[in-house]
DNA sequence: CTGTGCTGCACAATCGATGTTGCACAGTAA
DNA sequence: TTACTGTGCAACATCGATTGTGCAGCACAG
């Protein structure tokens, strides 16, 4: 292991230590030396003089050359929990592929999205998964246009694979387990406007949410048969804005309805700033679901049903739509549901 | 706005369509023309060109060319809430400097944190972050042999720029916290092993460890006087291992020791997951301290005093090191306490 | 009319890796 | 000996942007 000079080596350099030519030297590196025709002996002593001087390519010059870059990115909006462990499994696979992840958050800003696009087109990154993003169809055809294969995650686009969560059917089933949970604490729905479940959190405009949505109102018309338009409060998955909407329906309602339907990692940290103000029986009066998996929601002063994302399937799933270069399809995958002990 | 075809485009394309040569629009296009004395009229058109055309820079030319590639990268040990919060500070203050953020998990093995950095450097990577990396000097050996700035967050190296929080202070203040909370709770120190407040967490042969544990013992001293070497256990950072130490504690001692101070997030989490099966009694008699912020620790059925890390004033900081030139300095940034209602 | 200086730009080398083409030489068949 | 087939490798063009150098053309002084 001589490391005689600290300065950058080239193919050059190792072409002049092996009496070779850079085109050997490249050949017997990248392994394409049996199709070239090197000599064996050849390769081996090149590779192991490249291996003694710490040669590593430049890989900016091998992806000039090649055009492909070896990056794959992720574009998501935010760091919370739920796209935290997306990040995480991407990363995992991406390096189990020999390439490089570049994860960047766009926090939820079209425009931030378009430009990080252009950007990336500009380093000929091979392929992007889009996470949560605001305006799927524009990054799909501004993909197309630059060639970059992509794939999103957790959103559907009309016009390219995705894999998202059944958002529908999860949230038919944490409904059904709220109201469970209401039927058990002797609550049932009555004229009071206290007395049924809310929806809180979210983007009524996003197709995540709209599904969510409508699983919790096709499962309140099932079971109660009925449903009233201010049940639904989703119009940010902001956390400030979920403080303030649970303060005001608290004050509005007079206190907590019968049930919460959370939708989101970031409501619930917003709405729970708020809850956590208030007296212990207040609380447990109350159903809880949530529509995203929260370790710490296992712990609280009160129960949480969870609805858990399978991050890890997501992103495999999204993996294999690329890979397969598949048509514009959306595969769902089921949420598991964690039922907190009433 | 015309987008004659979706191929990409170069200087070459802009130069014809100009009728300029490659390098005028070279100049033209990075506001260098000045410098080669571009008549202003010449610059504007070439601009205009560019811009009708969607003209964008092939990245890894320039970054060949200059090799400078405008990426910086942050390795990260993993995405918890801690690092995933530096990642999304990061992030901003990268593409505020319009460079690319390039964030890689590396799963707290030195391996793979040696191969990253190589990878990185052949990308003629401008910059590294190390946040919570197991061998700093190590990384920092590459990367000066490779000649690439560096800082390290989170944990100090003894040969380069280091932000890091105040550990020990931090600790001596949440073991104070631990203990009033103790007082509080009418239990006082005593022959009974159970009668103390154990460290919990994290692994003693890396620095914050380490200086936390020293924070915790220099408090213990001066308020009680007394320490015992099983008292603390601290190992690792490991999720489920945190799990196991706090069962067997549990058993060993026939219930919770009267403190408890938890290393980190992770810890919490996996803490937890065994708490979560005790009642509530045993809970409330027990005063815990994390040494990490997570805003869930503020609802669950008993109080948690945190120490919150600065994540913003850490990367900041690092950023301000790195700008200057800093030589090896280790500089500090105090934790937050936050106080929960006993 | 020659020389000097300035303006405005083009030319060409360069960064490092890739891959196509082609050449020298050895071996074999005719 | 000649022609032909393979083998093993070197030369060279190329990817697209940057940058040092050079050279027209013009104005103006001498």
């Amino acid at each position: 292991m001589v490391m005689t000079d600290t300065q950058k080596k080239t193919i050059y350099d190792i072409a002049k230590r092996a009496g070779a030519s850079p085109s050997t030297v490249s050949a017997a590196l990248n392994g394409t030396w049996k199709k070239r025709r090197i000599a064996q002996a050849t390769a081996e002593r090149i590779i192991e003089i490249a291996r003694e001087h710490g040669y590593s390519a430049n890989l900016q010059a091998r992806a000039l050359r090649t055009s492909r870059s070896g990056l794959v990115a992720l574009l998501m909006p935010e760091y919370n929990r739920f796209f935290s462990n997306i990040a995480q499994t991407f990363s995992q696979e991406v390096r189990a592929r020999n390439q490089c992840p570049v994860i960047i958050s766009t926090g939820r800003d079209p425009d931030e999205e378009r430009s990080t696009v252009a950007d990336l087109t500009s380093w000929s990154i091979d392929a992007i998964f889009f996470v949560g993003t605001v305006a799927p169809d524009d990054l799909s055809h501004q993909c197309r246009a630059a060639g970059i294969p992509h794939v999103f995650v957790d959103q559907p686009c009309a016009i390219a694979p995705s894999v998202v969560t059944d958002s529908r059917t999860g949230a038919r089933i944490l409904t059904r387990e709220i109201i469970a949970s209401m039927t058990k604490r002797g609550r049932s729905f009555g004229d009071d406007p206290r007395e049924t479940v809310y929806f809180v959190g979210g983007d009524r405009t996003l197709p995540s949410t709209k599904n969510r949505v409508d699983g919790f109102s096709e499962e309140m018309y099932a079971q109660v048969g009925q449903l009233s338009a201010p049940q639904i409060l989703a119009s940010t998955y902001d956390l400030e804005a979920a403080t303030r909407t649970i303060t005001q329906l608290y004050a509005q309602l007079g206190g907590l309805p019968a049930g919460l339907f959370i939708n989101s990692d970031s409501v619930f940290e917003g709405t729970l700033r708020f809850l956590a103000t208030l007296p212990e029986h207040e609380l447990s009066a109350c159903s809880f679901g949530c529509f995203d998996y929260e370790p710490f929601g296992q712990l609280l002063r009160f129960p949480v049903h969870m609805m858990r994302q399978r991050h890890k399937m997501l992103v495999q799933r999204a993996f294999a739509l690329l890979e397969n270069e598949s048509p514009p399809v959306i595969e769902y995958v089921q949420p598991e549901l964690y039922r907190a002990a009433d």
